[in-house]
Formats: C-alpha cells, structure tokens, sequence
DNA sequence: CACTTGACCTGTCCGC
DNA sequence: TGCGGACAGGTCAAGT
C-alpha cells in the first residue's frame, strides 16, 4: 500500500520519536527474513541513530553500523504506541491502528528502554524487515537498482525519456509501476500522475510524443510532491490512540474515485485493467488508445 | 530480449 | 446465511 508519500510521512512522524531510543528486546512474532540470532547479536541494546527512506524503503540506522531495513509492501504498518498510550500509527489503514496490540497482524514488536514500543504489522505477509551493515545498504540489490527519487534532480527529463523509449511496447503505466524507471512511484500516484499529464495509462509507450513524456516527468513530480505535503493518504497522527487519516485520498483526481465526475471536465471516471492493475481514468481527458 | 502473468498471503466484498 | 470468485495502494519469478 504505502508509496513514497506515505513512507516518508512515517519517516518524519517516527523521527522524533525513535531516534536516539535504545532497543531493549525484540519479538518476532513471525518474520521473513529478520532471525532471532540476528536480533540477539546485533539489534538488542543498539541505540537508533538515525531513519531514512529509499524509494519505499525505510532504513533505520543502528549505533554499531548495522541497518534495519523495513518495506511495508500492500499491508504493512509501523505503529508507535508510546510509554503514555499515545500512538503514531502509518500505513494500510485498519482498524488494528488503534487497536489494542499486538494484535492478529502483528509480526514484530520492537520495545525501547523507556517503554515505547513500536510495532510492525503486516496482514498479508508480503512486508519485511531484514538486517544490513549499513555501509552495503546503498549497493545491496534490494536499493541498489532502484531507479532515482522522483523529488531530486537526479530524476531529470533526459533520463525519463530515454527509459520510455526503452519499453516501446508497454503500457505507460507499467513503465511508472517498475521502481527501476522512478522509485516510489506505485499505483496511487500511477494513476493520479497519468491524469494530470492527460495521458491514458494504457498507451504503449512508444506512441508517447515527446511533449507527452514532458507533461508526465512534471506530473510524477508535481503529484509525488502533493502526496508527500498531505501526508500520505493512510495515516494516523499522533493523536490519543484514536487515528485518523493523511488527507490525499480526499483529493484524490481519478484513484478510487469511480463514477465520480473528473475534477477538470466532470466526466465519470471509470475503472479498467492496466498492466494487471486496477487503473482509474477520466475517458474524456485521457484518451484512449486504438 | 521484451513483455505478461502467476505467486506470495490474508481478508473483505459481491453475486448467486 | 453460505460459498466461490474477484480483488486489494507491491514486487519477484516464471512463463510466453
């Protein structure tokens, strides 16, 4: 579920909080990757030094050069409970955010020496979190190929362009979807991108004309950048374990938005298949290709 | 090689 | 109410 937006609102939300905390125990209620001899020999009584983001990848630094790295994939949930009851929850929205926890979903509880505890939870199991030394987390395939961040300038046109031309015969929307083109991009901003640059998602990308794969560079950047100022479009603030949402949903042009009119010509906008994907479209402003 | 589909999991919703 | 199937904001592996 979570994108860039949504990651790096958890990011910011749990810096204040975590870093500096030391880890006192770890349960690992079931896990993929992250073993128990990991935990023990190199998480346990580390200090947090710091929390940064790759495409959808959270990385949090360890005082010994270890990093844990965390990807939430369709599901998955960091939620703070701190030592008071309050909590800073983010991810797949559910009710489990401001439920007692751990519950059913829960696959990892991290418990700080002050009593804060953070828990990873994840329904669907696709999410995970695994160890690194820190220095190969950069070069490790699990970042290393991903493509640039779509809000740095190593994300320029030129680039853009010529990974479009690579993959004439897929729909523009896989193009976006695959992390190695624009990291973080999924199929929220997929969709609302495509929208804005009044491209149809469905249109192979070799058909694309120069000024189209210009309007789509802008629309990445300018809808990444939006999510990103309204906090994701799943998240519960800091507030007492009640919850609540980052608001880009509610302003959402065509995602989940079927049947409701276009925000620039009021059409209905439909749901179709692209690239395997549930994919939202106004049929006026993106037209179709034939 | 380029591109598409299935698999990974659990849960929910929708039609019969 | 029960049951089957489709689908869910991600990413790989395997298939055509």
């Amino acid at each position: 579920m979570p994108e860039l937006p949504e990651v790096e609102t958890i990011r910011i939300g749990l810096s204040q909080y975590i870093i500096g905390q030391t880890i006192k125990d770890v349960d690992i209620l079931w896990s993929k990757f992250l073993s128990v001899e990991q935990v023990n020999s190199a998480v346990i009584g580390q200090t947090i030094k710091g929390l940064e983001r790759r495409a959808k990848v959270l990385i949090i630094a360890l005082s010994n050069d270890y990093s844990l790295l965390v990807h939430l994939k369709m599901t998955g949930q960091m939620v703070l409970v701190l030592a008071d009851g309050e909590r800073f929850a983010g991810g797949h929205p559910t009710d489990s955010m401001a439920a007692d926890l751990p519950d059913k979903s829960t696959r990892i509880v991290f418990a700080f020496a002050g009593g804060d505890k953070l828990y990873f939870n994840d329904q669907r199991k696709f999410g995970w979190i695994q160890l690194l030394p820190t220095v190969e987390v950069l070069t490790h395939e699990l970042v290393g190929r991903l493509g640039p961040e779509p809000l740095t300038n190593d994300f320029t046109l030129t680039g853009f362009s010529k990974v479009v031309k690579r993959h004439p015969g897929s729909p523009i929307k896989a193009v976006i979807l695959d992390q190695s083109t624009v990291s973080g991009v999924g199929n929220i901003y997929a969709d609302e991108s495509l929208h804005l640059a009044k491209i149809h998602p469905a249109v192979k990308a070799g058909d694309l004309s120069g000024a189209q794969i210009k309007r789509l560079h802008a629309a990445i950047k300018t809808i990444i950048a939006a999510g990103v100022e309204h906090g994701g479009t799943s998240f519960a603030h800091y507030v007492n374990a009640l919850g609540g949402k980052g608001d880009y949903l509610d302003n959402a042009r065509v995602f989940n938005q079927t049947d409701k009119p276009c925000p620039v010509c009021g059409t209905p906008i439909i749901k179709i298949r692209v690239a395997g994907r549930g994919t939202h479209v106004c049929p006026k402003c993106q037209k179709a290709p034939r």
